[in-house]
DNA sequence: CTGAAAGCGCTTACAG
DNA sequence: CTGAAAGCGCTTACAG
């Protein structure tokens, strides 16, 4: 007997029927709270506010068909947005843009101290209510409680280039940081270089680590030995290239050549070099991550390994709108990177 | 007798029955035309769909007070994203969320080639169908075209830092152009330097004209003399920099310092020196514009006017929020600029 | 403070 | 191909 179990059904989305049954009270009065009318009882207010939360109430339907209803995606970024996020977003918003996708942007969820699940969990269900229909996240943060709280509003996600990867499975789309590792350190060696440190960021950070891992499989397929001296752990910045290049470049046997974990960690080493008198690339050569911008308006120009951000976003969109299409998508996805050889790296002398 | 101009009354925002009245037609059919349903004439069909557009429809009416109906802006930004935009982007996106509001972000409607008029109708029809409250642009290219078809659909809008400032009346929410240009001068000629060049942007470009005459006035102020050949047009661009840097350089009486338009443009004079053998600072100075991300990172590190770009954001949508609030906000704001003092200049030699 | 009832804007199965 | 009619999800003036 199909419907016999009524409102409660577990089918459609959470009608204010749904609500108002569950909670014992009229329709009319549901909307009330819901319109943040005054003239109902704050038990009774409290009462529904709950079980709406509970229903996951988002609002009447709407029609994703509808002229005016474009779907919507939320891109949500945590930290501060830099050159990088902005190529990331003009690659979603282009993308999204030929499929017709409305982009939102905002902020994590996620401030100075923690967040309590419920929390998160009203940020998804606002979403949600809102006619997203998807989430990209851009965060270093991301959490297993953004996690649930998304899956419970029924928000698929896609994370680009995720710095911490969680334990559960979560679609993401990122640059092969081991092969730009293991590039960036052959093309060193190819030049005949031995001695090669590697300044790069957290250790806790998944692209980090997989940079960090290429290095050292290139050092150790060419038998070049890496002592523990040589690998450096910062936060991808520019003051931790003037710092931790100092500490290699001060070293009993410096090297003769930095894999930077970053485009403004080699610029800090490159600084860190020129304040002990030492010329790029006569006397050090420096690689650095990620082709930003400025690599190529540095004194010298940076050698670095591209990371083509405008295409993390497209491909990031492309993803998620597959798999709101049905299509299953891989969990992970790896775009290529390349080498750009400029000015920073020479044979050593 | 009110209601006595029924359907068509003036008064609301249009519904099916205002548009099935005016096309002589009943609901139902006007609410398949709107949901691409097959079984209606082909004649019906474009007639209504005329009608859809000339009475506005936009849809139900979503509650701007619901607890799912948050107002949403438009941010639409023209051309390639790059840092500057991004620090706009994430001041408009922290002032909005503080008001709880929406960003919603796309490209500017204009392509390669001109855009008849319909189309930026449609545009803006569009947006407004989707709930749009607002729309702030970051865009070069503003036309005549897209304020009308914005004010058709009676969208406010604010441009932060327009290249061209249109003819008619925006509001609008830059930097002082002027100031910046006259403080870097100043700063120059307080060095001691008397043969200073500015290698700009674009002519018709108002911010690019407005760091001009701050050059000029600076320069005349202390009898400073200004040969033609001292002034130089570009696009703000490193490649400009190079070029026109090479070009004043080689001057028979080459300047002692350059004031570049803008960051990227120092960089590449910056470039041209070096290919010249010429040493920052002792050489020659150079100021730049922006403080970028990257001004810091150069070797040496640029001294440049601070444009606080993110405060350019929140302030275009504190502008925005003032005038939806009903309150008049001036046509023009300009926020102030700051020096920012770093190697790339020193006394002449 | 609550809900029955009227009503709005929309959609859709169905009769013609 | 069109529209009368039933119906859905919501809101609100009003009676109690």
């Amino acid at each position: 007997m199909p419907g016999s179990d009524g409102a409660r059904s577990r089918a459609g989305r959470a009608t204010l029927a749904t609500v108002a049954a569950s909670a014992g009270v009229s329709i009319a009065t549901v909307s009330k709270v819901l319109n943040g009318r005054t003239d109902v009882g704050p038990a009774t207010r409290a009462r529904i506010e709950t079980l709406l939360k509970e229903h996951d109430y988002v609002g009447p339907r709407r029609d994703g068909t509808r002229a005016n209803g474009r779907p919507t995606v939320e891109l949500v970024f945590g930290g501060k947005l830099n050159a990088y996020g902005a190529e990331i977003i003009q690659g979603i918003v282009d993308a999204a843009a030929q499929m017709s996708v409305t982009v939102a942007i905002s902020g994590s969820p996620h401030g100075d101290q923690n967040v309590p699940q419920e929390r998160l969990n009203a940020w998804a269900r606002e979403l949600a209510g809102a006619g997203r229909r998807a989430v990209i996240a851009v965060v270093n943060d991301l959490t297993s409680g953004d996690l649930s709280a998304l899956s419970r509003a029924h928000l698929p996600l896609v994370v680009i280039d995720p710095l911490n990867m969680p334990r559960a499975r979560v679609t993401s789309v990122g640059s092969t940081n081991f092969a730009g590792g293991l590039v960036a350190t052959q093309h060193l060696l190819g030049l005949g270089h031995r001695r090669i440190a590697y300044v790069g960021g957290p250790l806790s950070a998944a692209c980090n680590q997989a940079r960090m891992h290429g290095y050292r499989a290139a050092m150790e397929a060419d038998g070049a030995p890496v002592p523990d001296t040589y690998v450096r752990s910062g936060h991808f910045l520019y003051e931790d290239g003037v710092a931790l290049g100092a500490e290699v470049l001060d070293l009993a046997e410096p090297p003769t050549a930095v894999f930077a974990g970053s485009d403004e960690t080699a610029a800090g080493v490159i600084e860190a070099a020129r304040a002990r008198g030492l010329r790029i690339p006569e006397d050090l050569s420096v690689v650095g991550f990620d082709d930003l911008d400025f690599a190529r308006v540095l004194a010298p120009p940076l050698t670095t390994i591209a990371v083509d951000a405008e295409d993390l976003g497209a491909s990031a969109f492309e993803a998620l709108s597959r798999s709101l299409g049905g299509e299953t998508v891989p969990d992970e996805q790896v775009l290529p990177v390349s080498l750009t050889v400029r000015e920073s790296t020479a044979p050593p002398s």
